[in-house]
DNA sequence: ATGCAAACGCAAACAGTTTGCATTAATTTT
DNA sequence: AAAATTAATGCAAACTGTTTGCGTTTGCAT
């Protein structure tokens, strides 16, 4: 994605602050919640009201620069940059870690489902919960 | 699931209310909200008051009576019974209609996957979005 | 029937998010 | 390059969904 230009191409204004929260978005691993986008960019001296960033995100995911994610049990939004591909994730339910699961089952299945059922499906989410080695040896 | 012994079953009390919140989440096609749950009752004229359905929901989703669910781009809470198997969901991003997936394609994926990392899986979300067939002519 | 713990209602607190409005900054027009 | 236009921002207040403390009621074991 290119930072510098994505945001008049979408015909938003670029300013200091959407290109930082774009920049903060695209240095993390995981997906991130607004609290945590304005703190970051509080760590690099920029300022920002929380609604601010309310507002940049909602908008951004609205031209489909960023996605909203949403994690079972939290009622919290995080945001990712939309990615080319799509993210699923391993949740352990008891440390709360997430990590990446790159490979996705559902390509095919989502080709046939979308045959089968005529809609037009356009994403999905996948989520897999349940407790990382560390985590099971506590127990 | 056995309504009328599965509280005691689990060491709950069995009360005039939670009774209440299980039929209503029997009788219902989608996962409910704590609010649509209260709506429910009061229209069988059972009065409850709204932080008592949150809390005999958080107490039975703690002893698996029930389980929580969550939809992308929704922060509310959503409750249904503990299925034996588990639901998937297909969601209509315009007209917000729901339908369930009967054949689930993670069964043998998630066993691989807890293969290769260890973790002790014990369930996962999928849902699927996209244009419903009706939403699809609208566009 | 009595006593104890769980369940309940109510009011207040809380967390995350949204909104209205006046001010500031980015892009467009001249 | 300056002026005009419109989007973006900060701030305070509102709002929504959820949680908590506490006094009262109810279910259930004794």
């Amino acid at each position: 994605m290119d930072i510098k230009n994505i945001l008049n191409e979408k015909g938003l204004k670029k300013t200091k602050k959407r290109i930082g929260i774009l920049k903060v978005l695209e240095n993390v691993e995981y997906p991130v919640d607004v609290l945590g986008i304005k703190n970051k960019l509080i760590k690099n001296d920029i300022e920002i009201n929380l609604s601010t960033v309310y507002r940049a995100l909602e908008d951004m995911a609205g031209v489909g620069i960023v996605s909203r994610v949403n994690f079972s049990g939290d009622t919290r939004v995080f945001y990712e940059l939309q990615h080319e591909g799509h993210n699923h994730y391993l949740h352990c339910l008891k440390c709360k870690s997430l990590v990446m699961i790159d490979m996705c089952p559902l390509r095919e299945y989502q080709k046939d489902l979308a045959k089968k059922t005529n809609y037009e499906l356009v994403k999905h989410n996948l989520d897999i919960y349940g407790y990382c080695p560390k985590c099971q040896e506590k127990k």
